[in-house]
RNA sequence: GCGCCUGUAGCUCAGCUGGAUAGAGCAACGGACUUCUAAUCCGUUGGCCGAGAGUUCGAAUCCCUCCAGGCGCACCA
């Protein structure tokens, strides 16, 4: 719609530069807004004001030229004008708006999607949690953007795939494994006290009793050195399981969970450090081994290798990077707590070192969870064991509310997320909201089938009955689907989708208040049912990219 | 001390990458169910866009300087 206003505008400019009624100026990119004002008509473009410069003429003026040499072959256009500082004003036919309602019925699930992507191929990572300890809800929000900014990747040309990288080879599997065998200690009658970095949870203690059942208490007797690698290993897998499950109930899904521990079996740090010290990356001061990121724009010199002869994490991670575009992926996008900001630059540093450009590494950064109950912050840590897990969150709030609560802000701006308001099924919660929309449109449809009258087909109906003006918006709110889409995929802002189906259903349900959609006027009705049934496409396709539910009934 | 994020209505937040008179939701107040679902709608109240200077036709948005809050600044991950 925009791109179609833009082209004949671009057309008009090159015409007028042509006669010379223009100086030959450089062609700006010409943006078209929705005016917040609709008396300022469907759309506005600013070309005349941006030009005013550049060809020192008045602003009004150029507006003026530009719309006299405006061809319009497809008669788009019913009103055409000059405002304020130098805007161009467009009103658009309705007709040509009606006709959006045949693209949504036609298109039906695709609706809206564009092939942005063209194929290529982009993975995103996130969650990576630790495997020691059961997801809670920070993990939770991260889970939810990444999930969503895939499935609306995917709905828009690229080829997506999820991972979750397992970082299962560090310090804190060792804690985890003593932390097992202690309380196991502890439960066979020793009196243990814990050290400072071990994991407390309850889940410690499950993973300790199951060991007895299965294996008794041999491994009371058994050096510790021995135990720990195998409770380890143990521990690890359950906890994985668990997380896994977790996701899984939450909607959320990967393609691949990649493990630290297998990038070393094949070599892929020892491979990584041989080809960077070939380029003269890495030096060493005599004890350990560095990696030159100030080459590239970090603040110091990082560490890959430490005194004791063990790869950092840094190491590792530059390692599995370089692994993902071995793969043939085309953009990298990783979710990270916003607590991790720091390590960005060394990250970028490294991808650059190995030949990539800073722009083939999105991270995006999100904010941690204050969680409240009622109003009160909830103390979190994972180490002591207290904090509020995924599952519980689940288990209290449901799914799809939970989604959207995660939703509901710029992921870079920090979330107060109550619980109590959170699992209230009223007004304070908008998820119902938007639910409730289309909850509404399969009940009117319902109810005119049962009064015999089908959902007509978009030929069958007169689309010039939608004359009311609320039927106007409603129509130029759904033409917008396409260009929110784009303009989140763009940014990567998945936020957007939710405040646009909040602005849709609200559009709808004043509009449901104020017409009556099936009445005694068969045309009329048909006209109506197929204005709302393209409302609850519209609805059920957005919900689908945030992986809530879009329900029959409420 | 250095770096990143944030600062917009009483509260929680949008603001489409520089546009026209800054918007929602919640809260408060007043109205609308004999009606396709009142989990809804309609109306009213509410603002020095943290502060100051700058860039230009035009700034909540961009540059600079402050102020406040959060988070980082490991041979942890």
């Amino acid at each position: 719609m925009k791109n179609r206003l833009a082209d004949l505008i671009a057309n008009a400019v090159a015409s007028c530069t042509q006669k010379g009624l223009l100086p030959d100026v450089k062609l700006p990119h010409i943006e078209i807004e929705v005016p917040a004002n609709p008396e300022h008509g469907d759309y506005a473009c600013n070309i005349a004001m941006i030009l005013a410069s550049q060809a020192k003429q008045n602003p009004r003026a150029i507006a003026k030229t530009i719309l006299e040499n405006l061809v319009d072959p497809n008669g788009l256009i019913e009103k055409a004008q000059i405002a304020g500082p130098g805007f161009l004003n467009f009103q658009l036919k309705d007709d040509f708006w009606r006709q959006i309602l045949l693209q949504i019925q036609d298109q039906r699930e695709k609706y809206g999607c564009l092939n942005i992507g063209q194929g290529k191929k982009v993975q995103v990572e996130f969650v990576s949690a630790n495997p020691t300890g059961p997801l809670h809800i920070g993990h939770a929000r991260g889970a939810v953007v990444g999930d969503v900014l895939s499935n609306l990747l995917q709905a828009n040309g690229y080829r997506v795939s999820r991972e979750y990288y397992i970082n299962d080879a560090g310090n804190q599997m060792n804690n985890l494994g003593k932390s097992v065998l202690y309380r196991y200690r502890e439960i066979l009658g020793e009196k243990i006290e814990f050290p400072e970095n071990c994991y407390r949870g309850d889940y410690i203690k499950d993973i300790s009793s199951d060991i007895i059942n299965k294996e008794g208490k041999r491994y009371l007797t058994q050096a510790e050195e021995e135990t720990v690698p195998y409770f380890n290993a143990v521990a690890g897998a359950v906890i994985l399981e668990g997380i896994k499950q977790d996701l899984k109930d939450f909607g959320v899904t990967f393609d691949n969970y990649f493990s630290e521990k297998e990038l070393y079996k094949e070599n892929g740090v020892s491979d990584l450090l041989s080809s960077l010290q070939k380029q003269g990356f890495i030096y060493s001061d005599g004890e350990t081994l560095w990696f030159k990121t100030t080459a590239y724009g970090d603040e110091k010199d990082r560490v890959v290798i430490r005194k004791n002869g063990d790869p950092t994490y840094f190491a590792a991670d530059i390692a599995y990077h370089r692994n993902k575009f071995a793969r043939g992926f085309d953009i990298l996008i990783d979710i990270w707590g916003a607590d991790h900001h720091g390590y960005m630059p060394r990250l970028w540093a490294a991808i650059q070192a190995l030949g990539h450009d800073k722009d083939d590494l999105k991270i995006i950064l999100v904010q941690l969870v204050n969680l409240l109950r009622a109003g009160e912050p909830v103390a979190m840590s994972t180490r002591s064991g207290e904090f509020v897990t995924l599952r519980e969150v689940l288990d209290e709030v449901g799914k799809d509310a939970a989604r959207y609560n995660f939703l509901m802000r710029r992921s870079d701006s920090h979330l107060d997320f109550d619980l109590e308001v959170a699992k209230k099924q009223s007004n304070e919660n908008p998820v119902f909201y938007v639910q409730y929309a289309h909850a509404r449109i399969c009940s009117i449809i319902r109810m005119a089938c049962e009064r015999g009258m089908a959902l007509p087909a978009y030929k069958n109906m007169n689309p010039s009955l939608l004359a009311q003006p609320e039927e106007r918006v409603l129509i130029k709110m759904m033409a917008r689907y396409p260009e929110m889409l784009e303009g989140a995929v763009k940014s990567l802002e998945v936020h957007r989708i939710t405040f646009y189906l909040n602005e849709l259903a609200g559009v709808f349900h004043s509009y449901y208040n104020k017409n009556k959609v099936v009445t005694e006027d068969m045309a009329l009705s048909a006209a109506r049912l197929v204005l709302v049934d393209a409302v609850r496409i519209v609805l059920e396709n957005a919900l689908k990219i945030l992986g809530v539910n879009a329900p029959q009934k409420m």
